[in-house]
Order: structure tokens, then sequence, then C-alpha cells
DNA sequence: GTCTATACTACGATAGAC
DNA sequence: GTCTATCGTAGTATAGAC
């Protein structure tokens, strides 16, 4: 639908105008508050109801507006999505950014790297929910974008994990890469549960959990021995699994 | 359209028949085991393209049939997801009398407790994904059925710590709500990433998740000191989030 | 910039033949 | 028990009036 480059139009030179009306404000361009809004009520829409099961109707909705309206300043409900999960993608990545330029001991640097992501995390829980539950619903290589931070993120503290071990202060017996994202899981799952306004402040929550990695983590290498956690509270006798009449055997 | 009970059919007596047919077979009942491959061929559709996103067609498709066929076996798609779910709820409830049935120290009981779970996270992949992604697609009664599960395990792992407190076992600074659902997090983030055929078997799995989570919350009455968690690797300095040219400031 | 109206497609579910 | 055919609905997106 581009206008063809050689179509000779009234003007002369490009087809592209130059700020033509005089005054400072801008033309053409839609109002750049209003779109905002829209994103932040597409995100929380999508956050209740899932990105499948909302309808551009429920946003519109959510607005104020009709919905044939809202095509004046999106081009379809993926866009709307992507947008949304942009928004946190960046502010990742600049986290990423704040953490590799932390300095300290490696058990200080896992700190850090707790304490910033959970709080990213609790910061933008709306978003953060709607990522984890609906980036499968990009196009494949939107996708990719997106999600190519998370394997970053794990690098990362995977890295810092083997930094932690090479100065002994994280347990030898522990697996780097299994390690990172037990760790993650712990911190991704926010999103299911905390909310800011249930009397525990973000700070406090991201303290308990670095607290938590960190405890978890620690090994004093003067008493260490192969297998010591293995070893420590050993697993009990349970019960075996009753025979149950509705067991038709499981797949997965 | 049911057939008004006093226009006169060629019979006598009720429409209603009795078993005629002679032998043993039971008549008129579907065969549980064509039902039961709909079910994991409708759970496995889920899990790929979530719920919302799976049609009727993609589940008939999968099994072979046609999308008319099914609903001699179904009544909706949400009631495939009921039972569905339902599954996993039996499972998971008899997990729970498991673990209250195991005895030894509660630090045992806690490692008993993370290695049935994890295990029954990871046996059962393609339903806990379906089960996390999709219960809120139930209708609100079903939902509240399968979802009380989850605060059960919630309030058993909640008493276990609380048990470890008072032994000395688990650090006494840590609050077991919150501590609670940071390893319910860990281990339930499992679908995410874990795949049975990855080299990593489910016990290897459960064991070194018990261990983290042994080791994270164990604490040693002797030396203990309020706080010394807090104190321990302290937390650096962090670079300020540099000034970002697309920041709209953040809802959430 | 917001509206009304509508084209087009897909889906869930049912009816009834075989 | 599986098929074909179809009804009714709801959703995305577009066109064009105001």
């Amino acid at each position: 639908m581009v206008r063809s480059v050689g179509t000779p139009t009234k003007g002369n030179s490009l087809d592209i105008e130059i700020e033509s009306k005089g005054t400072s404000r801008r033309r053409s361009r839609p109002p750049r508050r209003r779109r905002q809004e829209i994103l932040e009520a597409a995100a929380g829409v999508f956050h209740e109801k899932g990105y499948k099961a909302t309808s551009i109707q429920d946003i519109a909705d959510a607005v104020g507006i009709l919905k044939g309206s809202l095509y004046y300043y999106i081009t379809s409900k993926e866009d709307l999505l992507f947008e949304i999960l942009q928004d946190v993608h960046r502010q990742g990545l600049q986290n990423l950014e704040r953490i590799e330029a932390t300095s300290g001991t490696p058990m200080q640097k896992i700190r850090a790297f707790v304490t910033i992501h959970v709080t990213h995390n609790a910061e933008n829980l709306v978003k953060m929910a709607v990522f984890f539950h609906d980036f499968r619903s990009l196009s494949p290589d939107r996708r990719e974008i997106i999600v190519a931070e998370r394997d970053l993120y794990d690098l990362h503290l995977r890295n810092l994990l083997v930094e932690g071990q090479k100065d002994g202060s994280v347990c030898p017996d522990l697996d780097p890469k299994l390690t990172a994202i037990e760790i993650l899981g712990m911190m991704n799952w926010i999103y299911h549960w905390y909310r800011p306004d249930g009397g525990l402040s973000m700070s406090e929550l991201a303290a308990t959990m670095a607290d938590f990695v960190v405890a978890g983590l620690a090994c004093d290498p003067a008493t260490h021995t192969p297998g010591h956690r293995r070893n420590f509270a050993p697993m009990p006798t349970v019960p075996p699994p009753r025979i149950d009449p509705n067991a038709d055997e499981d797949d997965d």
C-alpha cells in the first residue's frame, strides 16, 4: 500500500514531509499519551482474562471508546501484546546492565541479582504476568526477540554461581545450571501471589528471597564434605501411593 | 426437541429400555477406554496451544475423528478441561495423605514434602502445565473445587516450617507463610522447563530441589543471631537505572 | 478522533443420516 | 459410533460518515 517511489506527485522532492505547521506541535502522529493509556488498559485486561480470551471489545470498554475507534491507534491485537511485552523486555535488559556493573564478592553479586530481579517482577506484576502467560501467543519471530532475554538472565545467574564455586562461597556440589533455574523459578512465580497492597513491601520481599537464596547456596569450605546436603535430614520412608480405583495409567 | 411424553408411539410402556442384551456387557454407556484416550489427547493439545486457543476441531484431529463425533463422548469443552484437572487433583490429594502419614523430624518431613511434590509435578508435566495455565478458564464453582487443593499444600508446608522452627532446625527469622510460597513457587515452576528426556531423572531433580530447600531453611540454634541471614554477603551498591528515553512511567 | 455499520471468518454445539 | 450439514454466535478488522 506504499505509494510507489517513481510515481510523480504534485510536490517535488520526497514524500516525507517535514514539520510544516509552524508551531512546535507535531502533526499526523497520534498522541503518545492516549496510546500509552491504551497499552496499560490492554495489559490490565490481558492480565485478568488472558490474551486469547480478551476481545478487542473488552479493551475498548476498558479504555472507554468503541472498538472501531481502537483501530485508529493500533493495527492488530497481537501488536498490542508485543508492545506490552517490549516494555518489560527493555527494562529487563537494562537491569542486566545494572547487575553486570555491580561489584563485590560473587555471593554479593548473587544477592544483587536476586534483589533486582525480584524487584523488577514485583514492580511490573501485570506485565510480567502477561509475559509468562501469553508470550506464546506471539508470532515465532517476535517471541524469539522477547524470550532471548530469559536465556540471558539464566546464563548470567549461572555464571555467578560458577564464580561463587570458584571462590568457595557456593557449595561445590551444586549443579549451576539446575540451581540457576530453581532460583529463577522461585522468583518468577511471584506474579501468581504477590500483591503490592498486601502488607509486604517489595523491598522486604526482595530481601527475604535473597536471604533464602544465599542461605541455600552457601557452604563453608572448611567443613564441606561431598554429599553433605543430601545426607542432612535424610529422606524418611514414605507410605506408597494407595491403589486408586480411578487410576487409568498416566501419560505425560 | 424431546419427544413429548403424551405422544403415543408404537411400543407400549415407557421409552426407557432396560438391559435386554442378555450378556454382562453394559449397553448405552460409551467405552471408558476411548474416553480416556480423548482426555489424554485433549490434555496434549491444551498444553501445546492453551485451552482458549484450542478448538474442538484441534482435539478431534488429535484423536482422529471428526469434531461432530466428539460430542458423542463429551458435552462441552469445559467439561473436558475439568476432567483433566480432576485427574491431577485426585493425585494431589492422595499425595497429601502420604505426606501426612510420613514420620521423622520436621526437617525430614519437609524433605519428604518437597520430594513428593516435585515428583508429582514432573510425572504429570502436561496436566500440571494445563492446570497452572488454564484453571482460570473453569467456571467459578469448578475452579474453587480444584484450587482448594493448592491452599491445602501451602498450609501443610507452612505448618511443617513452624514445627521446624519449634525444634530449632528451621531458622527462626523466617516467615513461614512467605517461605512456604517461595518454596512452592520453585517447585511449581518445573513445568516451564523440565523434560523427562533431558538427561535429568525425576528422582535426581526431586532430591536436588529438596537439598536446596533444606539448606535454605536450616539454621544452627547454637550460632543463630537475629538477622544473620540478611547480614551474610550483604547487598552491594548497585548502579541506579539509567534514565530511559522510552520510559513512560509504569502502572502495575 | 470517535462513531456506525458491516464483511469475513472461526468456533461451539446440535440434528439427523447411516 | 461416526459421519455430514448447519445453526447461531462472537470475534477481528475495515470502510466510511460525522
